[in-house]
DNA sequence: GACATGCAGTGACATAATCACACTGCGGGC
DNA sequence: GCCCGCAGTGTGATTATGTCACTGCATGTC
């Protein structure tokens, strides 16, 4: 068991209050693998769940067959869908999958009725959660409306890398998911990038040679 | 005071129930006139907000000085935002702006804090809530990223005048924004659907000939 | 009437999405 | 090894949208 798992579950049910004690036995730890559906649209919700460890991405497939990466939960997070399903019994509108290897509480929905209704830190842990993904999703409206595809390819490239070169591991197709766009414009725009040195591209992958002209083009407010 | 006022009220803070009673009589009532700005982005949040009758549209300002709407706020509803910013006590990321005149109940965040608390009833209503205008922010990701401007217009100008035929008042500008899009985009495809006589444009009015063909083209996916 | 202002129309151009199809690297089966 | 299949990629043509720059038009104010 991870030190965070130790931690959250000290941190949410106390030694020093029984009750909270009590349910935090009922509490169960998963370990789930890469690519891992943790649950699909129309699925009926049972649990809370919260990322200890790893990257969880949420996704919508549309009419047209087409995805858009939502929003991802990673370390110490939850995700808005499956509080909000839980709570006024509504299925998933979405679905959910493991990026990486990840370590999760899962949390049985009596728990955490109870939980919310006893502890106000819950409480609060659970809508500032709330919050942090909504903001993450109206980011992606404004993004998707308005946003150009070069520099949110960029922005996303350099986020994956961090500021050191490196390389980051996606097909071209699940680029365009991230950024709710088509696989042909990745391609032809990872081209330029590759024209212009900032990038190398093979299979399945895209060496970042020039982090910090990457962040230029990303960070070029129109 | 509407008769919703009362029903909403003696639902949560029934006679019967004395802690409740007590949060309740610190509960006020607003009137709103359309137009109203409710909160503005960076606004630090200090009541929650339930919108009794009328309709407030939440939406943001982008980076390019452009807005989107990304949802309302209608009769029993309330709105995400608040709530999550109430608890995380984070300042809000939009705007609200009442779009009719507009009664709702403000329910400063000590009241709100304990009756979440105290009510599972209202704590399942709060949440209902969120997921309901979650949805909607969903289904606006999706809309933006594939969704043809055409069948968008199309459906919202239905969307506003129901299946009789009928005026819908709102300059190109307003339209785009709700549509996530550029006022000419609308301006063109108005004269398009004029010319094939599902419509009639006046100045800041549109007048809605032939509703059924043009829930047709709002239908149509691609 | 002169002017300011907000709304709407339009052409030219840039960017992005879609469609159609060709090409390529790689692994499995033989 | 060789062939095949397939996911991944490249590219041109076409259409849809977004952007820019500017014009015209209605309305209100002075």
């Amino acid at each position: 068991m991870s030190d965070n798992t130790s931690a959250i579950l000290e941190q949410w049910f106390p030694r020093d209050d029984v009750v909270l004690q009590q349910l935090g036995k009922q509490v169960q730890r998963v370990i789930l693998p890469a690519g891992h559906v943790v649950f699909r649209r129309g699925d009926a919700c049972r649990n809370y769940i919260v990322v200890v460890r790893g990257s969880v991405r949420v996704q919508t497939l549309s009419a047209g067959g087409r995805e858009v990466v939502l929003y991802r939960v990673t370390d110490g997070q939850t995700c808005v869908i499956t509080t909000s399903c839980l709570i006024s019994e509504e299925s998933y509108p979405a679905e959910g999958v493991t990026d990486v290897e990840t370590e999760a509480l899962v949390i049985p929905q009596a728990v955490f009725n109870e939980a919310l209704g006893y502890s106000e830190s819950f409480r609060r842990f659970v809508f500032a959660n709330q919050g942090q993904r909504l903001g993450d999703l109206i980011q992606r409206v404004e993004d998707v409306a308005f946003g150009r595809v070069d520099a949110r390819l960029a922005r996303h490239l350099v986020d994956r890398c961090g500021s050191r070169p490196g390389t980051v591991s996606a097909t071209h197709q699940q680029l365009a998911s991230e950024l709710g766009t088509a696989r042909e414009v990745v391609s032809r725009q990872l081209k330029v990038f590759e024209k212009d040195g900032l990038i190398a591209v093979r299979r399945g992958l895209v060496e970042i040679l020039d982090p910090d002209a990457l962040a230029r083009v990303a960070g070029e407010d129109r």
